[in-house]
DNA sequence: TTAGTATATTAGAATATTGTAATATACTTA
DNA sequence: TAAGTATATTACAATATTCTAATATACTAA
């Protein structure tokens, strides 16, 4: 697969909402599926589908342990890029803000 | 909608070979629909939809000037997100050349 | 006005992604 | 060993995305 394609996967990787939602909590740290399963409202296996994309795009690491499986977040770059597309739409939405004032 | 669904607006519009390869002929500067056309694969209504795709997901702006359209790149961010994107692949070919290497 | 040029929109078939239910695997404990 | 628990995989119907061809719009120039 070449760079483009690469890029490509990652991106596609987390443009789904359950899936940026599961990037999202693992921010914090490194938990089991168990704990990702919480408070989500969709199933089980549909969880676990998520997560092997999410493997396969190589912005997330599985460490077993016994029963568990551990998730975490592989590195630093997809933190940063998590925070920088909530900065793009933080600024979108001071920017409609800034329009409706002024008409 | 809400920020969540913003955030993953803007990821599926980059989440595609050729709206990628759009934005990254935009890193080097304003372009009209014509130039994007040039060396680009597929036909200009396909063309036409993805810049539609990227304009919606405040990716690019739009600035008309007589007969041509010209887009541009709307956000600093954006070009960072790019960035770190690209900086991700970089460091994962460079674990898998030194796995090999190891072996 | 008419013809030409650049870009946008629409319709629809082909393809890809999604979520659920059922099943499988892998590990643990009795 | 068998039963239980946590997670993964498979199959498939429902839905969404993609690309092309045809058509429409918007502007310019004769």
């Amino acid at each position: 697969m070449d760079m483009d394609n690469m890029q490509v996967k990652i991106l596609k990787a987390l443009a789904h909402p359950t899936r940026l939602k599961i990037v999202k909590k693992l921010l914090k740290g490194t938990l089991c599926v168990c704990e990702l399963n919480e408070d989500i409202d969709f199933s089980q296996s549909n969880l676990s589908q998520h997560l092997k994309i999410l493997r396969e795009a190589n912005i997330l690491i599985q460490e077993k342990d016994g029963l568990r499986v551990n998730y975490s977040i592989k590195s630093e770059e997809v933190t940063q890029l998590i925070f920088i597309v909530e900065k793009i739409v933080e600024k979108e939405i001071k920017n409609l803000t800034k329009q409706m004032g002024g008409e």
